[in-house]
RNA sequence: CGCGGGGUAGAGCAGCCCGGUAGCUCGUCAGGCUCAUAACCUGAAGGUCGUAGGUUCAAAUCCUGCCCCCGCAA
């Protein structure tokens, strides 16, 4: 099929690089460089770099609301539009341009999880599971009707990097399925009643509250491993938690219990064992690692202000 | 030219400000103790202190260039 794609992050690269093998992927929309990183040098996204490594006509418009722009945008005659995590809003214009509209993949079973960070937040919510789902878009955040679902199941191991790339490449798989079924699909509509909204994940909540229980606090250091990860601040110095596990201590909220030969941090229910940690200017490494060198005070409490 | 930390024995750290024989914890190896041990005791091996220069009687330590890693911020 003639396909348009529309993505943006490395969640978007799985499923380019299978369309690009197995269809005729004309133009690819994606964000514009940015300045980004240490020196803030000018940075191509991840979909950028592979389409024109593939030697594909990149379009990187600051927004697709101009008529212009829409124009230009449905004068490729393109099949489908296939979009996964573009970033910006496409308006009515733009999904009725290709013949079979556009096609969306979203990190998460629909309708759960509509939003910005579905990854993380079913992680940090307990789910038992996740999962990619392809779907039309329509005018409204995430709630077209679906063509197909996969599930991938989480785990007590499941990181938020490794649901990430997971899903990716379910995602990627699922959409092949779908373009090849696209005239034999009957897309079914999302229940409103289970809709729920992950909320863009920010930097404020990635300090350790350790008021909150330690079950709690375990499921949300796993959702943000490996970003923007949890931290804790011990003598004007941050400390990365990658992992933990709960223990059955207790102490006050915060409270260093073991800091020799492991880290155990008492919270308000029960307490963590820091095993992987980041010690700031420093790389990440198992918690034991650190503490032949370095050692945190027992009993010293570790404040969560704000 | 966004701000900043770091590269010292296999691993993790200290030493650097105030130059003068390189240290700690763990691991490794050998021996001992023990019913036994990942526990304990004794001993040993193991380092061009990222790299290239400079200053100096003397540089891990002071100065300069380069390489690599990371935190913040975006």
């Amino acid at each position: 099929m003639k396909i348009v794609f529309m993505g943006t992050p490395d969640f978007a690269v799985p499923v380019l690089e299978k369309l690009i093998n197995e269809h005729d992927v004309v133009c690819v929309y994606t964000r514009a460089p940015k300045e980004a990183g240490r020196g803030h040098k000018l940075t191509k996204t991840p979909v950028h770099l592979l389409a024109e490594k593939n030697g594909i006509e990149v379009r990187t418009p600051k927004t697709l609301k101009n008529i212009a722009e829409q124009e230009k945008f449905a004068a490729l005659h393109t099949d489908v539009a296939v979009v996964a995590a573009y970033g910006l809003i496409l308006p009515k214009a733009v999904i009725e341009a290709p013949k079979f509209g556009c096609l969306n993949v979203h990190a998460s079973l629909l309708p759960r999880w509509r939003g910005a960070a579905p990854i993380q937040r079913s992680i940090e919510f307990g789910d038992k599971e996740s999962g990619v789902t392809i779907m039309q878009i329509v005018e409204a955040l995430d709630a077209g009707a679906m063509y197909a679902k996969a599930v991938v199941p989480i785990t007590p191991e499941t990181t938020g990097g490794v649901l990430h790339d997971q899903l990716a490449a379910a995602g990627a798989d699922l959409m092949l399925d779908v373009l090849h079924n696209l005239e034999h699909i009957t897309p079914q509509m999302q229940d409103e009643e289970l809709v729920t909204y992950a909320a863009k994940l920010d930097k404020s909540e990635c300090l350790l509250d350790f008021l909150q229980p330690a079950e709690v606090l375990e499921r949300k250091i796993r959702a943000f491993n490996p970003f923007p990860a949890m931290f804790f601040e011990y003598l004007g110095e941050r400390f990365k938690v990658l992992w933990a596990s709960v223990v059955d201590m207790s102490g006050k909220a915060g409270e260093i219990l073991e800091g020799k030969e492991r880290l155990v941090i008492a919270c308000g229910d029960k307490a963590l064992d820091i095993k992987q940690i980041q010690r700031q200017g420093k790389k990440s490494m198992p918690t034991e690692e650190l503490l032949r060198g370095f050692a945190f005070e027992k009993h010293h409490i570790l404040h969560a202000e704000q």
